[in-house]
RNA sequence: CGGGGCGUGGCGCAGCCUGGUAGCGCGCUUGUUUUGGGUACAAGAGGCCCCCGGUUCGAGUCCGGGCGCCCCGACCA
């Protein structure tokens, strides 16, 4: 994309409504705008980040079988009444009604609707187990709506549903997806620590929540440094042998991690010292198994091997996508703006000519730019060299390459790299190659 | 939902107390200048001062009512 061309409009002062660096910066760096309070559209920059999570958030969620399904936003007030929660629910759930007068709600999970799709397709424990996932817009009318994204009324949620014959199965469905969910973090450039999380009313204690550490987080988090030093990428799971996913789970829930909420001192005091980790995090995944809760109450049932009607085990998954994208600026920025992790950056690299006009400066761009137009920003605009370095520092492309009169003359480009700010001067083949440009 | 605050060119703000021609910085347009970290000068454009009503010769300013937004607390992906 040409800067020139592009809509992308920065901000040079800070929005007054914006308290928190991720709010300040998504604002600044010109990704999203505001709508309503608790509303936002997104720019295309912010879209495209968007779009890369959901798309590491797919990755994950189909490497342990769990399938994608698109359920829509507005959901009949009938199928909430099935179970339960059309009065539960209270007024966080923002409900209308259609011309003729029929209840309607917006959607702020989607347990029934999944649940009715499922019973009505699915007959035989054999077609168990069953994992289906969307990635859909939420509304939650929230009493209060803040920072940003963060807490917004309107955010973009992954959310899975699996379905099992047995609570052992379902255990394993739980831990496959606890599995996947620290691979999604990891490969977002997060770190996000499961902690055992209250499972409500439902009961059991197979709940945890996942916190991304930030200081702006909204809980206090204690855990065993152990936790954030797992490489979750590499280490192997058999995610069909439920051993394999006993060990596992048992390498997660074996050391101590909580909220304040939760937070227990005796356990807290017998982990060394050393290994002692406290500080405050943002919830960016949360996983419940409830076992029958909806199936039970809205009579979904499967024929069972011995011929009697079970109703399956189910478990809950969620992942705040557009929240994390604020919670990755909140673990990742300084004072000159964003730092994109490259797995989710708009953009691979941005292309600052120094003087566009130049023979050699605009050839050496082109040489780069041409090579991938899609994933690379190229500010080929008429600004001044300075507004270009802080455009695309705010704007947190993992590399800048710098193009002036004085290297180009001499085919060498200026290669940085925004997290460390170390600057190389190479030829164009060079930086295309550490860009990981093929 | 309780408490606090704000609404004035695109953005950040002053003016309101004490009513009398709507201002500043940034941004934008044009020209000159500058050319490796938000350059400088000049000339311009751009405002139902959130809305409705009231008081007054006269309201951005005073009074009443509404709407919107933000912050702090209790709740949540």
């Amino acid at each position: 994309m040409r800067l020139s061309k592009a809509f992308q409009p920065t901000l040079k002062e800070v929005p007054a409504e914006a308290q928190i660096a991720s709010h300040r910066l998504m604002l600044r760096a010109g990704l999203i705008r505001q709508t309503a309070s608790g509303i936002y559209a997104w720019l295309p920059a912010g879209l495209r980040v968007l779009r890369r999570i959901e798309d590491i958030v797919r990755e994950e969620q189909d490497a342990i079988g769990a399938q994608e399904l698109l359920m829509p936003t507005l959901q009949s007030a009938e199928l909430w009444k099935r179970s339960g929660r059309y009065d539960a629910y209270g007024p966080e759930m923002l409900r209308i009604q259609d011309r003729q007068g029929r209840d309607l709600l917006y959607g702020p999970t989607n347990e029934e609707m999944v649940t009715d799709i499922f019973g009505a397709a699915i007959k035989s424990y054999k077609d168990l187990p069953k994992a289906l996932y969307h990635i859909q817009w939420k509304f939650r009318d929230e009493v209060r709506p803040r920072f940003g994204v963060m807490r917004g009324r309107e955010f973009l949620m992954k959310d899975a549903y699996s379905f099992d014959v047995s609570y052992e199965d379902a255990v394993a469905s739980y831990r496959r997806m606890m599995l996947s969910y620290l691979r999604i973090f990891q490969r977002l450039g997060v770190r996000a620590v499961p902690m055992v999380a209250d499972t409500g009313p439902i009961g059991g204690d197979l709940s945890h929540e996942f916190l991304v550490l930030a200081p702006t987080g909204e809980s206090g988090v204690f855990f065993d440094a152990a936790l954030e030093e797992q490489d979750w990428l590499s280490r192997p799971v058999d995610c069909d042998d439920h051993a394999s996913l006993g060990e596992f789970f048992q390498t997660v829930t074996g050391h101590y991690a909580a909220t304040d909420e939760k937070h227990d001192e005796t356990a807290w005091s017998e982990v060394p010292e050393a290994r002692r980790r406290e500080g405050r995090g943002i919830e960016v995944g949360h996983i419940f198994y409830f076992g029958t809760k909806y199936t039970a109450s809205m009579g979904v049932e499967v024929v069972g091997p011995d011929g009697a009607k079970l109703a399956p085990h189910m478990g809950s998954y969620g992942v705040g996508v557009s929240r994390l994208m604020g919670a990755i600026i909140e673990a990742s920025h300084d004072e000159g703006g964003i730092i994109w992790p490259d797995s989710v950056a708009p953009y691979r690299a941005a292309i600052l000519n120094l003087r566009p006009g130049d023979e050699a400066c605009d050839r050496l761009c082109a040489a780069i730019y041409d090579r991938e137009p899609n994933n690379l920003m190229y500010d080929d605009r008429d600004e001044r060299a300075g507004v270009k370095f802080n455009d695309a520092d705010l704007m947190g492309h993992p590399w800048q390459v710098v193009v002036g009169p004085r290297g180009a003359k001499n085919g060498l480009v200026e290669l940085k790299r925004r997290a460390t700010g170390e600057r190389v001067e190479v030829t164009v083949e060079e930086a295309l190659e550490r860009i990981g440009i093929v």
